[in-house]
Order: C-alpha cells, then structure tokens, then sequence
DNA sequence: GTCTATAGAGTGATAGAC
DNA sequence: GTCTATCACTCTATAGAC
C-alpha cells in the first residue's frame, strides 16, 4: 500500500465542501472519505475527535480566511472606504454569487448549534465589529455604525438563503450592491 | 389497544417543529414519533409516503399559513401602509424575535434542497411579489418596489440567522425595525 | 365483516466510532 | 475493516367504530 504523506491541513478545504454541502448531518463520514480520498482509518488518524472534530477544523479554518481576508483589512486600512469596498468583492466573489452557502450561517441555523455555538458567536461578533470600527473611522457615530454594520452582516446571510431559494445568483450580486450604498 | 383518533392536520405542527429544531436529516422518525406520541405505524398511516411527505406538508402549511396572515393582506390591503406595518409585527411573533427559525430558509440551504425546490421558490417569490406591489400602490416606481422587497425578505432571513448566531433576540427586532423604515 | 387508527417487532442499509 | 446503534421504512397484529 502506498504510503503518500498526507497534512491535516491539506484535508481540511475538501470536508469543508462536504459540510457545506450536505450540512452536518447530512455529511457522512463515506461522502467525506469519498471528498478526501481517504479511508475512516486515516480521517480518525487525522481527527481523534471524529466529525465533530473535522467540523471544528473546518470553522477554525474559515474564521482565520475571513480574520486576514477581510476582518483584519476592516480595523487596519488606512482608508476605510476602499477597506469596505472590498469587503464586498470578497463575499461577492467567498460567496460565488450566492451558490456557496456561508458554513457559519448553516451551523447557526442548525441542530449542531449548540456545539459549535462559541465559534459561531465569535465568528459575527468580530465581523459587525469590524464593519462599525471601519464605519466609525468613515465618521458614522458609532451607534450608527454598529446599526449599519448589523444590517449589513445580516443582509449578506439573507442574500445567501434568498439566492439559494430563487436559484438567482444575480439577486445576490444586486443585494450586496445594495447593502453597499446603504453603508455610503 | 386505545383508538383515540387522531387528524393529520393535528399532527403537522408537532412535525414542523421536530424539522425546525433538527433539520430535515436531524429530524428521525423516533423524535417525530415522540413529538407526536404516534408510533412509527400510524405516522406511515397518515404520510405514505414517509418524511418526505411529511415534510411537504409541513411546508404547505407554512406556505398557507403566510399566504392568509401576510400575503393575501399585502395584495388586499386598502391601506398598503397599515399591511407592511402589520407583515413586520406578525413575522415578529411568528418567528418569536428569532427564536424560531424559518423552515423553508433552512430546507433554502440544506442539503435537501433539490426536494423542495419548487416549494421554497415560490414561498419567497410570491411573498417578495406581494410586497413589492404593496410599495408600488404606495407611489413607489416598480424597480424600486422590488428592490426593497428583496432587501426587506432577505434582511428578515439573515436577522433570523445573526439573532441566532449571536444568541440575541434583540438583534432581530432591532434590525426588523430598521428594515421598516427602509420601507418607508 | 370492514374500515381506520394504532403499536411495534423486524427489514436491510448505513451511520459514526474505533 | 469491524463494530454497534440507528436510520427510514415494512409488515403483521389488534382494537374499536360502523
């Protein structure tokens, strides 16, 4: 049998789609070896902790993308307005118009809440803290700007489940759009 | 053996929450069996066609229940603005400040999406429809309508996924206030 | 007898754990 | 790969209303 070295980390962008795709539940251990090309000898080798621990991976995975992608540009931009302005490129495009679902919105509407509740919470907090430190910094008073960056974060999961239900990408784009101008 | 009968209408609401806490996967027949005190025999006897069929019927009676307490309002109303006023007070209670989860925004992005597809579309179709024409009897120009129809339904789906996240009820009718005047 | 509502043992398949 | 638990589901049996 062949021995092809294999990093924990490596795994972790492969389950992440089984997870986003079928949901925690719905993923299955077969569908996750299936996506990594490994056996559940090698998954448990990698993850003692089994599904739980894989899905845990996965959202310390996605928390430290957005961290450098998109929070820490946020509080440290010189200026914020090109700062916000590519926070929205980002989603539009983490996002691919809508037909990537957000992990984090999916586990908070989920059964598994309960387990990954810290990670989730942790997730938004520092998102619409962000946004408003950004916002504030664009002159908004900063009871205003949290307002504006809670409409925003909110607006981009709704964007997500409405241009899953039409099957319309576009009113994704047009939502972001949108959500934006509102923060101009 | 006792034969108090029962009526399938009865047991939907008790399905529906068993789906609304667990998902359509995380929803098993023993905690439908329990949610409904039915055994596995009679629950077969009222849906042939097992959790699937329950689960259409669940989200047709959610689809009912909207269409006669918002939707025919918004289409009806003599007064738009007292009916957009109301369609934010009942998704208030109905989705207990975001307490409650919206079944079909979580069918939305499961992974038993594919199943419900034509039901989910149209629920947020129909619903984005009759708000949107309520705003163009308010004088509103018909883009404008649906581009803050869009907003406002897409808004309430991702308050209900943040007041989860973060595990506060206040966010949710915090930003339903906001989306109103949005409206206005 | 017949029909309807009930219960639950038993089916094979598949789950996650190890 | 092997384990046990649990899954969705089937089937037989039964009680009572007509």
């Amino acid at each position: 049998m062949p021995r092809t070295v294999t990093e924990r980390a490596d795994l972790v962008p492969s389950i992440a789609e089984v997870f986003r795709e079928y949901g925690y539940e719905g993923a299955s251990l077969t569908l996750i070896g299936a996506a990594t090309g490994l056996g559940k000898g090698s998954l448990y080798h990698f993850f003692p902790g089994g599904k739980e621990e894989m899905a845990a991976a996965v959202l310390a995975e996605i928390d430290a993308w957005f961290e450098t992608h998109l929070f820490a540009l946020l509080r440290d931009a010189a200026r914020p307005e090109a700062a916000i302005e590519a926070m929205f490129d980002t989603v539009e495009r983490y996002f691919k118009s809508g037909r990537r679902v957000c992990l984090v919105g999916v586990l908070a509407l989920g059964d598994a809440r309960d387990r990954f509740a810290l990670a989730v919470r942790d997730y938004f907090r520092r998102w619409i803290a962000a946004l408003a430190g950004a916002l504030v910094r664009l002159g908004k008073t900063r009871p205003l700007a949290v307002a504006l960056a809670e409409e925003a974060v909110a607006g981009i999961q709704g964007a997500i489940v409405i241009a899953r239900a039409l099957e319309d990408p576009r009113i994704f784009s047009r939502t972001l759009e949108r959500l934006k101008a509102r923060l101009a």
